[in-house]
Order: C-alpha cells, then sequence, then structure tokens
RNA sequence: GGGGGUGUAGCUCAGUUUGGUUAGAGCGCUUGCCUGUCACGCAAGAGGUCGCGAGUUCGAGCCUCGUCACUCCCGCCA
C-alpha cells in the first residue's frame, strides 16, 4: 500500500502518529510562513500543512502545488489548537504536519470547479464530457456510493429469500412490438441481427419453465427510442420473477424488500404509508387523471359532466352530452393568489397536452364567484360545483372538458404544475403505491388492434377471460404498477400459464402467422409442462432518482448519455473501420 | 418528426427593453505580499470568434433570416 491511512478517517485519537496519505489537492491556502492544504481522496479531506520550520525542502516543493494534483505526503498528525477546530469537517480536530512530498502527476486547471459549496449548477453536457472530474464531488459520488449500497442490499435480501441470481444473454433476437431494438450483426450470420435485450422479459419465463421458481437479475435493458429525464436508451431494472406465486405474493415481497432496502440506505426519507397504498386503476384514473399519480399531495380530481350537462353554458353541455367525453374540475386551494399571468401560463401549459382553453372560477373572499363563466352556467350550477369540489374562499376551480383521455392528461398535468407552483409537495415525502386491476388491453384506437397495456405475456383476470372473445376491451389483466412521486418505477404481472390462451392474445393483437412464427421458440416451451408465474421489474434508476431527489435519472448513473443518446465522456457512438464493415457485410448509405 | 427554452471570459451569469465610446460582475486562473487559514486575506494582471453564417444599417452582443448545439416537452417508449 502507498498510504497509510485515508484523508476521512483520522481524529484526536491518531494524535502523534507517523501517516502517510495519497490524494488530489483539494485546495490550496498559501500564508507567505505556512501552506495549508485540504487533501481530498474518497473518503474526505484532511488538513495538511507545510512549515519550512518542520521540512524545508517539502514546504519549497509545496509551493508549486495546484488544484487536482495526485500526491502522496507523509508527516505527523497533530492537535489543532482548540480555537482552531474546524466543525464542518470530520477531521477538523486534526492537522498533519508535513515532513515528504510526493507529486504523482500534476493537472491542468478543471473545465469547472469541484468545489460543490458554491452550489453553482454546471452545464450539463461539460459535466458528461469530464464526467470523471464531476465524479469527483463529493454529492455525484455519494450518489454512486448509494446506488451501491441499495443494489447490494437488493442482493443480500433475495438472497436470503432463495432467490437466485441469473444473467441473460445481451446478444438475443429481435422481437415484434415494443420499442425500437438496438441491432448487432451477426458477423457469422451475414444478414441476420442480434437484438440488445428491452428486458429479459422472455429468458425469466423460459427460466421459470426450467424450474428456477425464484430468480432475479439487476439486469441492463436497452430500448432504441428518444430520452426523457427519466428514459434512458440504456438502463439497470431489477428483475424478478416467482413460480407458483399470485399478485399478492410479489407486491408483498416487493413492498418489504423496497421498503427495508429504502430505511436503510435512505435513512433520512419517510416512506408516507406503511403498508403502501393498492389502489384501483379506475379510481386513480378519475382521481388523478393519470395511473401514476403522484401521491405526496391532494388536489384531487372531480367528476362535474352530470352538474354541467343542462347548463347553459354550451362548450360544457355539448361535452358532457357526448359519449366518451367528460368535464372534470380540481380545485386548486389557496389559489387566489396568481396573477392573470399565472393563469395564462397555466393556459398555455395545459395547452400543450392538448387543452383547447382552461375554464376557471375564483372563489372570492366572502365566498363571491369571479369567473369569466359563471354567467353561462348559471349561479346554481356553478354553487353545485363549488359544493362538490369542496372549494373555500381562496382556492380556484380549473377545469377540463374533452375527450376523457384529454380531460385525464391534461388534469393530470396540471393537478402536478399546481402541486409544484401551490408548494404542496413535500421533498422529504416518498409516497410509493401499487396499481391493480388495470384493463388488460389499452383504449381501443380505430382501425387498430388491440394494444397490451403492459405486455403480451400478462394473464388476463380469470373470470373476465370468457370475455375475451365478446369484449376484450373489458378484460382486466393481473398487472400491478409500482409508482413513485409521480414517476411509473416498476412493471409487473401473472403471466399467461396456458400456450392456447397465449395464441389467443397474440390474436387479439393481431399477430399475423409471420409474427406468431417469431415467437414459436416461446410457444414450443409452453408444450413441456409450466408453471403459473409472474414476477415484477422495478427501474432502479428511477428509485434512486426519486430516493435521491434528482431530476433525472441521468443523476444517478454513472456514465450517462445525452439526449440524443451519445456518450461524451468516451465520444460514442463512433464510426468505424470499413474492414469491420465488410467483415459484417454492411454498406453505409450516408445521405 | 413537431413545439418551447437556452447559447456572452475557464465556470455561473448580467447586458438585448430603446442598435452608438474600449462588452461587465462574482468565482476560477497567473504574479506579488502575508505563519493559523479552512469558500483565508490584500494588491496587481491575464483572459472574449457575444454559438455559427448571411442580411439590414454610417454602425449589430442587441434587429431580420437561416443554421448548429444543448435542454425540457409532444409523438414514440409491449
Amino acid at each position: 500500500m502507498l498510504r497509510t491511512h485515508t484523508c476521512g478517517e483520522l481524529t484526536k485519537k491518531d494524535i502523534k502518529k507517523e501517516v502517510i496519505l495519497c490524494g488530489w489537492v483539494h485546495r490550496r491556502r498559501d500564508h507567505g510562513g505556512i501552506i495549508f492544504i485540504d487533501l481530498r481522496d474518497r473518503y474526505g479531506l484532511t488538513q495538511i500543512t507545510f512549515d519550512p520550520e518542520v521540512d524545508k525542502k517539502a514546504y519549497q516543493v509545496a509551493d508549486k502545488l495546484r488544484s487536482e494534483w495526485v500526491i502522496k505526503v507523509k508527516g505527523k498528525i497533530v492537535a489543532r489548537p482548540a480555537d482552531m477546530i474546524n466543525k464542518k469537517l470530520k477531521t477538523g480536530e486534526i492537522e498533519v504536519e508535513i515532513t515528504e512530498l510526493e507529486i504523482f502527476s500534476q493537472s491542468k486547471t478543471p473545465p469547472f470547479e469541484i468545489e460543490e459549496e458554491k452550489d453553482i449548477k454546471v452545464n450539463e453536457e461539460l459535466r458528461m464530457k469530464y464526467r470523471y472530474i464531476d465524479l469527483r464531488r463529493k454529492a455525484r459520488a455519494d450518489i454512486l456510493i448509494k446506488r451501491h449500497q441499495f443494489i447490494n442490499f437488493i442482493r443480500d435480501y433475495l438472497n436470503k429469500k432463495d432467490f437466485i441470481e441469473i444473467e441473460t444473454p445481451m446478444l438475443s433476437k429481435s422481437t415484434p412490438e415494443g420499442a425500437r431494438d438496438f441491432l448487432v450483426p451477426s458477423r457469422l450470420h451475414r444478414g441476420s441481427f442480434y437484438a440488445l435485450p428491452q428486458s429479459p422479459q422472455q429468458y425469466k419465463q423460459l427460466l421459470m419453465i426450467s424450474g428456477v421458481d425464484k430468480y432475479f437479475q439487476i439486469a441492463k435493458c436497452f430500448r432504441d427510442e428518444d430520452t426523457r429525464g427519466e428514459r434512458q436508451a440504456e438502463f439497470t431494472q431489477l428483475d424478478l420473477e416467482m413460480s407458483f406465486a399470485d399478485e399478492s405474493d410479489i407486491m408483498d415481497l416487493t413492498e418489504d424488500l423496497f421498503t427495508k432496502a429504502i430505511e436503510k440506505i435512505f435513512s433520512k426519507k419517510k416512506i408516507l404509508k406503511k403498508p403502501w397504498p393498492r389502489l384501483n386503476y379506475d379510481d386513480v384514473i378519475l382521481k388523478y387523471g393519470t395511473d401514476k399519480p403522484d401521491l405526496r399531495f391532494g388536489l384531487e380530481i372531480e367528476d362535474v359532466t352530470e352538474i354541467v350537462k343542462d347548463s347553459g353554458f354550451k362548450v360544457f353541455a355539448d361535452m358532457a352530452k357526448k359519449n366518451g367525453y367528460a368535464v372534470r374540475a380540481i380545485c386548486a386551494s389557496g389559489a387566489v393568489k396568481f396573477s392573470r399571468k399565472d393563469i395564462d401560463d397555466l393556459t398555455n401549459f395545459v395547452a400543450q397536452f392538448g387543452a383547447k382553453g382552461l375554464a376557471y372560477i375564483v372563489i372570492k373572499d366572502k365566498g363571491e364567484l369571479q369567473s369569466p363563466i359563471v354567467k353561462f352556467l348559471g349561479e346554481e350550477i356553478a354553487r353545485d360545483i363549488v359544493k362538490k369540489l369542496k372549494a373555500k374562499p381562496g382556492d380556484i376551480i380549473f377545469f377540463g372538458a374533452d375527450k376523457k383521455s384529454v380531460v385525464c392528461e391534461v388534469l393530470s398535468q396540471l393537478r402536478n404544475e399546481l402541486g409544484r407552483r401551490l408548494k404542496l409537495i413535500d421533498l422529504n415525502i416518498l409516497a410509493l403505491a401499487f396499481i391493480v386491476n388495470f384493463p388488460l388491453f389499452e383504449e381501443e384506437k380505430e382501425g387498430e388492434h388491440f394494444a397490451p397495456e403492459h405486455h403480451m405475456f400478462t394473464a388476463p383476470v380469470k373470470e373476465d377471460i370468457k370475455l375475451l372473445d365478446k369484449n376484450p376491451a373489458k378484460v382486466r389483466s393481473r398487472q400491478y404498477d409500482m409508482v413513485g412521486n409521480g414517476h411509473e418505477i416498476g412493471g409487473g404481472s401473472i403471466r399467461i400459464h396456458d400456450a392456447k390462451l397465449q395464441e389467443k392474445i397474440f390474436d387479439l393483437i393481431g399477430f399475423d402467422e409471420k409474427k406468431k412464427k417469431e415467437f414459436r421458440h416461446f410457444l414450443r416451451a409452453f408444450e413441456y409442462g409450466v408453471p403459473p408465474h409472474g414476477g415484477i421489474a422495478p427501474g432502479l434508476d428511477r428509485v434512486l432518482m426519486v430516493c435521491m431527489n434528482q431530476d433525472s435519472i441521468r443523476d444517478v448513473m454513472a456514465f450517462p448519455k445525452t439526449g440524443d443518446g451519445r456518450d461524451l465522456t468516451m465520444e460514442a457512438p463512433g464510426e468505424v473501420e470499413n474492414k469491420q464493415l465488410e467483415e459484417l457485410g454492411i454498406k453505409i448509405d450516408k445521405e
């Protein structure tokens, strides 16, 4: 070992010891006669001193030291005078008098400051290009450490419950449906391609068939779609599957695992509710307009379609009478402070989600109503709405009137925006929940086949199987989603274990013979004894993002990619040699 | 593919309203001074293709058009 100690561990009990420390020059304070340096490594900071009376040579060399040089120092630990103790530093009671100094490497002036106390938000592109420097910042490094501890806890926990971690292939096969695959050309089979897995879904089901009844994997998944703050082309899931288990088994296990992991690793966080609520899909769609509600605050949506049906406000009345349309409202408590401009901003905000306008009623101090629409609605109907929304003086009621799907989208986005603007969101709360009783298929689009709400291997509720022929839209599924603070952080289901039923689902989602053939390997396995099974796949990046209040999953990844899928640190993707292309039989058509 | 935002010193930003002298601040950097600082202090200094291109104008960081990059959102994401 080059060093005897790290920079984060020395205290007054070490006084008089001779130590060797290695690290980066964090900051230099040259007082002419004495030089102080904060030496930094992964574990912390230690103040070292260069005094010509202690060692003249070391002092002279130290004069040259600059930020981020990597050095080794040898010296004696001494107590700081009582009035010189730095309480902000764990090692603040001591310092090291240096007698020997070795410079391992010099550093250019870093492109941005590593100092965090200034709290300057440096441009993310620059931080990505110099990710290795960004990761020297304590807050960034701490995230990676927390991530490691979290995943380690998960492994321990599942190991104790008899789960087996099994790696499944990265080079797999492209399958129809779902996200766009990343393709990898095969050299040995010209014209054929591997696909990187979007998830190990099929492999884990095959493992159930093979008799592994409790499987998990910290699995890398790949989807070649445009990114978002909570979406990257490459991400990590805790992929988990169990045989002879039902919905409760999976949800209970997941809840217990994540509750314990979060309490252990993120002890400062509070879990809002134990047990996590299990909410009906239909209820959350109505109350929150989305299947991933942020449960840290109220502001629930109410349906007022019936109330406005016969009102004189034509816009609402027309919508209320049409099939598949609705008029719904949300009461923003205390929003009376919103200016005209605030309301205009909100109107523009909801427009991007398809709202054609944003009607509202302000409830003034003495209960009188101020609104551009009350004169059309009529005072009596307006009062009924106020009553239904339980609105008080100081509140504003906002409306959405359109196709149900648009109303839901608009009001759920508005609800989140109101939560932010009214500061209703407590960042110390983690509100986790399961959403259950999903429909098996997404809302039917005209002229298109049914699309699975979750995926095509999800089992329908047993009593509803008979509806598959007559009324597929009404079939409920055995899906359960894990949501946290308004993010979808995991999806799971009990799977189909019957080949005939699986084929029927393929038919309903419009698979032709060719597409079915793509799954013959899967259906073949179903002919050899399939246990009932199910699982879940929480997105670990998203879980960690939510637990650590980060804005994007990029912040919880060591080397994230940009919005257009580039790795700025490695400068990937990159071009390849013509020879490589020839071997693969690939021609590039550059336009 | 579409919409919004941003782009000025190494970093974070002001300046654009109303075009007008040599484009500013804080931090960082360099040099000098300083033996108790710890986001040290003091003094001096260096550092700019105002993203890029074209246009309007006597004159453009500022106006117009185009373009590029980043970012958020929509589409997309079984």
